[in-house]
DNA sequence: CTATGTGAACCCATTCACAGCA
DNA sequence: TGCTGTGAATGGGTTCACATAG
């Protein structure tokens, strides 16, 4: 048993799993549903691997972090492996989420089967916009942000999602921070400032699609230097054209900073 | 000039920046835009590295893979470190991008400002609906998808965004290398299986929230272990209690594996 | 004989600490 | 003097390759 160093490790169950792993291992839940559901009851390194779309070696090695699930020579039981996984993952207990702020993507996110389907209730949906509350989206009403205090202590919710635009998270998180939450899910463009203890991860919509913009870009160069010394245009490849020298930043026109 | 080990160049433009760095420049290049509109000309790595939520030498890193842009004894000129990292970026052209799946989370993409401030146009939507298409959503018609080939031909499309459903989504990805995109964004909590040269990132709604209910039972145990030996309730922290022995998974109940 | 579990090697990223330049 | 730019040190994560167990 034990990992590569000697990681923390509380009573029995296994701890110190690499942040790396704990990012990868709803990935391998997934696959392994979906292999239940195709009616399999084992699955090897190898195909769950496939299937999770990395390695075998990396998979054996995250899976490690867990315990010694498997049989050797054989593979995985994919019920045990659902049942450890989802254990470790703290998916056990359903847990109640608050979302903030319903525009165009809270929207969206308030009606996201996604969330039900795999662990979360929605507990309660705000927003600061008095035209707003009242309104009832996704069989929920949107209550008033004053609220926030008394709906996190009665449903005990620990966590909460940020989907309002940028000049409001802050202020936002800090109210959820207030009113007990411990886990913050940021989908507003913008870093925010927390207290020790509680964990915030972001997604950032646009933040994506710029790291596709340099891999696109790096492409084109590639496709361009293959011909001439420095073709300057031509093979563009796919992109929208225009190559523009030097345009100035007067970009970012609408919207959040 | 160059960075630690020797890594590729081109021509004249700086190359081989890390991945890790490339995902962090989307971010400071938003907060040098906040700075720009407060009214700064130039900053310190340090006030920098604070506005965008890492530490200086880490920021300095990073930038050092793009050229020496700053002046000792200074700091960087704003303006200026914009303007490199928009180019490193890719973003001095406007990328065209096409959404396939005008579903929820399809519409809100739609109408993302984000998108538009940030270097993209949305050239297109598609669905595979016939209900669906037709309809207009934030200022753009719905079309069908086998309209896809010809738009991206016709405006140059080299991004993708799938927002479909898990069991459409390979096959959308499918048609979108077909017809000659070649970075995706993936929305649809699924592995995409694409050829060599083509770039896929994904965005995973439920999978963030899960990395945050590991967390979240890891405070809780802390606090648990702290007083009782193995404090089966009672300080259960925030979370919804119902620490449940082995629910056996029955979870999983709607849509998407 | 097969496929897991894991030490060891390797590689990338972060952090440190300071030389070098305005 | 102050802050950037960067070698060197450190640490984490990935990959390799094989001992081990069924």
């Amino acid at each position: 048993m034990s990992g590569d160093r000697p990681r923390i490790r509380a009573a029995g169950r296994a701890r110190g799993v690499p942040e790396a792993t704990v990012a990868r291992l709803p990935v391998y839940l997934r696959a392994l549903h979906a292999l239940a559901d195709a009616g399999h009851n084992t699955v090897s390194s190898e195909e769950l691997a496939v299937a999770a779309g990395v390695n075998s070696a990396k998979l054996r090695k995250d899976l490690s972090h867990l315990g010694s699930y498997g049989t050797r020579g054989v593979g995985y039981e994919v019920a045990l492996l659902v049942d450890q996984i989802s254990r470790a993952l703290g998916l056990t207990q359903r847990w109640a989420v608050v979302l903030v702020g319903v525009g165009n993507l809270g929207h969206a996110l308030a009606g996201y089967a996604g969330f039900a389907s795999r662990g979360f209730r929605i507990a309660a949906l705000f927003d600061a916009d008095t035209e707003r509350v009242g309104e009832c989206i996704a069989g929920l009403d949107v209550r008033h942000i004053d609220d926030l205090d008394r709906v996190v202590a009665e449903e005990q919710v620990s966590i909460g999602v940020i989907s309002t635009p940028a000049d409001a998270a802050q202020e936002v998180a800090d109210r959820l921070v207030e009113a007990g939450v411990t886990s913050i899910l940021n989908f507003a463009p913008c870093v925010l400032q927390v207290p020790d203890g509680v964990d915030v991860r972001k997604v950032d919509l646009a933040l994506e699609l710029q790291i596709l913009s340099f891999h696109e870009q790096r492409k084109a160069d590639d496709a361009g230097s293959a011909s001439g010394v420095n073709g300057s245009m031509k093979s563009a490849a796919a992109g929208t054209v225009t190559p523009l020298p030097t345009p100035r930043v007067d970009a970012r026109e609408v919207v959040g900073r």
